[in-house]
DNA sequence: ATAATTGTGGGGGAAAATGGGGAAAAAGGG
DNA sequence: CCCTTTTTCCCCATTTTCCCCCACAATTAT
């Protein structure tokens, strides 16, 4: 289970520090993968495969699984921690991410997210609007 | 499995480098057919064999097997890795997905598929529009 | 205070990407 | 059937990239 919030340096060889308690839920690694929104998404393999797995089980027909497969395996990446804790973020998911210099490591219980720090502030600002309408529905 | 989306430059003798880690899933060689989109579709040999058996098993009557097994084996080649780690691709394939100097290689699960980067720009979007409707359909 | 862990940066060696050269095999034409 | 031309496969060379290791400062724990 991953939580909290935390601001990363990106050095000019794409590589970003996990926060230790991150990286010891992912000792066999990790799988990148695009977001639906603008950040990259980061699961660990077992994670990863129960995820692809389910979604592959939901193709109705073989075009539309070898489409799905497409979207969902082309986009993403293996990664490894080296031995600074660090994993190396693909030079495309950065660019589609937009993250430059800095990444938020935000942590969203089954998978960890980065974001650039620009997206994140307006992404975290709908979310929180979004998420106080929903707790303020729940009176009615 | 295979993922991820890599570009290569194709020489002008139709050979074409796979990423190490594809690679070394495919030591036994590899099958080139055509894809049913404008695109080659690379499978391991193992992967070949249980695809052929049973789509040959689909058949219903010996006709249509002639048929079947016309289609799909006239248009497969064998193929295997110089010590590059290069396949050389038949031009009539390269001809049918329109790869010139660049080829972008994609993995899709069980297989590798082989793209122009047009024909790759246009198919991305399409699929990545298809799975992210799958995906919103498929919360609760 | 000392030791250990963590964040950040960089260097070097191995592997990979790319481009040709040349011998063997296949194809084609007289 | 032989010679010529083309193709195919294997090997070599060079550049680039990537991955692993080391260094050091800063922070935290003991």
């Amino acid at each position: 289970m991953f939580f909290g919030e935390y601001p990363y340096k990106v050095d000019e060889k794409g590589r970003v520090p996990l926060p230790p308690k991150f990286r010891r839920q992912m000792k066999e690694g990790v799988i990148l993968a695009k977001g639906i929104e603008k950040c990259i998404t980061v699961y660990p393999i077992e994670e990863w495969k129960r995820l692809s797995d389910s979604l592959a089980a939901k193709a109705v027909t073989p075009a539309n699984l070898r489409k799905l497969n497409r979207a969902i395996f082309g986009s993403a990446f293996s990664a490894s921690f080296d031995g600074q804790g660090r994993i190396t973020l693909p030079f495309s998911q950065r660019e589609y991410a937009g993250i430059g210099d800095t990444a938020i490591v935000v942590g969203a219980n089954t998978c960890v997210e980065l974001w650039s720090e620009d997206e994140w502030k307006a992404e975290k600002t709908s979310a929180e609007e979004q998420a106080s309408q929903t707790i303020e529905s729940f009176g009615e």
